[in-house]
DNA sequence: TTAGACTACGAAAACGTTTTCGTATTAACA
DNA sequence: TGTTAATACGAAAACGTTTTCGTAGTCTAA
């Protein structure tokens, strides 16, 4: 019943030759003659041979596997980012090894090294919440001294000397305050979380930027600072119920989304009375209602760039010590949160 | 500068033993004196030795990885299926491959086919729509004639042989039906997709079900069948605009949060003169405004599930040729679409 | 006829482990 | 003292490939 796989010994032993024989009729080698290769590859057509992978990996040191670890898979962002990094590892036969730190620095730990053993080719991944508050990055320094390419994405880390993939994060808060401002809102209010995540420091500073030149005066009442990129929907209710904000720029999609749900409940008329803009253009901005006019993260296009950077960087004989950072533009996508 | 990772054999030249006396001592075999024990197992920890595990997988032919394929990513209910594969597999020290077959019956092909050769101890699938539309499953019989487990979830199909994991879709629809009858809704719309889809075909008899129950009679007007899983507005907002009903069951959770706008924007009232469930209950169901009423399909349970049901199949020496498929009860979160 | 050159194949090492089995040395015992 | 048993280690095979190198056998040409 059980059709086990065949092997190169078998074909060997079958048609009494040697295995060195196989390899190379199965490589079309011009070594081998003509009947010899004919009536090998026709054996092995027929009993479905096919090379064993993991042989073939410990053979050649290399895997043909990318591992990907990242801190959650339910933001739309992330998803997208795979979707990207995917579609381009395909098209260069790689496969890819998803992990999940789950923001957890110990699991993003345990995750890299599992697979730095010998599993992957190279990294791609974007840093923990848990490992950006630590501020550690010694398991990601030791696989770049092993010689394992790796390519940082989104939440990234000037302490590790690789390749990095981001957005344009302080661009795209100033592009939006500074819509927000044009619109003549007054009171422009910002949902973000602490500095520790490198990507809500940077949209931070934006929005600072914004201000400043339109010499618009910072006001503390006017940041709510979140304890992680999870909602808590205790805090943006009190936020918009005091802040008196006339507009609202937010790190994510999903606190916009939540604060249109709590102003529309107070009775506010979006985006007469106040109007929001978020990050990360995805499902709920598009089906929000209204829909939510937000800074595309081209995630799809981030994971694409990631994945040619890290296998260029596998491919390539001679070991370049030369690190780039691509930065791709952000583009505000204008909806009915701030127009209509 | 290049730290190479260290092997059994550099150990063993290094400490002038032979490589079996390292691999046992780093094992801590009763077999290798203490000194002897000592002194390789400091010297390893010095170097920070750690297994290469191709070589492993090699040796003990079985990978510790787990091949997922599933259609896409970017739909909530499978995003959550990883996550649970994700979690239960790690706590069992395996990894996720996944792999996306883009809906595509080629794609899905190439995958297994390559996963098959080794990289993977078993797979867990959702099929493609053009698999379940080609209706051939060639692919995934050859995988379980070789011996590698393999688990179905979702949209699966009884042409093969293996564990499955779904919910109960023909009870999901049932009984959004039967409570949006309960309502007073006289005449509830469906959208679903075309047969060949194994989970819309199970929603919608669940619907004809109830409404049989009912007494109600089915109209080929109130049913509109979508090609795909993906959203066509057009078809969508002419559904709408011409059905005349006062409820409708979706099969995913966007053609409801769509459908909400285009009612909206032709000035109904939700639910007063419209009401909507959708399947899967996801973060689009719960930031909808209103918020969507909806069958939540535990993505994440049947994640766990299936992983765990895979993963039981892997490590049990007996080859049981018993296959099992478990339901899981869906639930409906009734929201502000149906009731306020 | 024979040196040289091909042709067509096989032996063996290598990738990094694990594991079985064999054996030299020592300890224990009668 | 001689036999047995336990101790501590090494050699080698195995997992399934690839690849280098060696070499029988045939062929060509002088």
């Amino acid at each position: 019943m059980l059709k086990k796989k065949i092997t190169l010994k078998h074909i060997a032993r079958e048609l009494e030759v040697s295995i060195s024989t196989v390899s190379k009729a199965l490589k079309n080698s011009e070594e081998i003659g003509r009947e010899t290769k004919e009536k090998i590859q026709a054996f092995a057509k027929l009993y479905n041979y096919k090379p064993n992978n993991i042989a073939i990996s410990l053979k050649n040191r290399r895997t043909k596997n990318i591992g990907v670890v990242i801190p959650n898979i339910v933001h739309h962002f992330f998803t997208t980012v795979i979707q990207g990094i995917e579609k381009y590892a395909n098209t260069k036969g790689y496969n890819v090894i998803v992990c999940l730190s789950d923001e957890s620095f110990d699991k993003e730990v345990i995750n890299v090294e599992l697979l730095a053993n010998g599993s992957i080719d190279g990294f791609i991944m974007s840093l923990s919440s848990g490992t950006q508050k630590e501020n550690d990055y010694n398991h990601l320094k030791e696989i770049t001294e092993q010689g394992i390419p790796l390519v940082l994405f989104d939440r990234i880390t000037n302490e590790v000397e690789c390749d990095k993939v981001i957005i344009d994060d302080v661009l795209g808060a100033y592009l939006a305050t500074k819509r927000l401002i044009e619109q003549g809102r007054k009171r422009i209010g910002i949902i973000t979380t602490y500095d520790y995540l490198s990507v809500s420091k940077s949209r931070t500073a934006g929005y600072q930027k914004a201000l400043k030149e339109f010499g618009i005066k910072e006001e503390n009442a006017l940041m709510l600072r979140m304890p992680s990129m999870d909602i808590d929907e205790q805090l943006i209710q009190d936020f918009i119920k005091n802040a008196k904000v006339d507009a609202i720029l937010t790190v994510n999609e999903i606190f916009s989304v939540y604060g249109m749900q709590v102003a529309q409940d107070l009775g506010y008329k979006i985006p007469e009375d106040i109007s929001f803009i978020g990050f990360t253009d995805g499902l709920l901005s598009k089906y929000a209602n209204p829909s939510l006019t937000s800074i595309a993260q081209h995630g799809e296009k981030m994971g694409e760039t990631a994945a040619e950077m890290l296998i260029h960087k596998i491919e390539s004989e001679e070991e370049e010590e030369t690190y780039q950072t691509k930065i791709i533009a952000p583009t505000l996508i204008e909806r009915n949160s701030t127009i209509n």
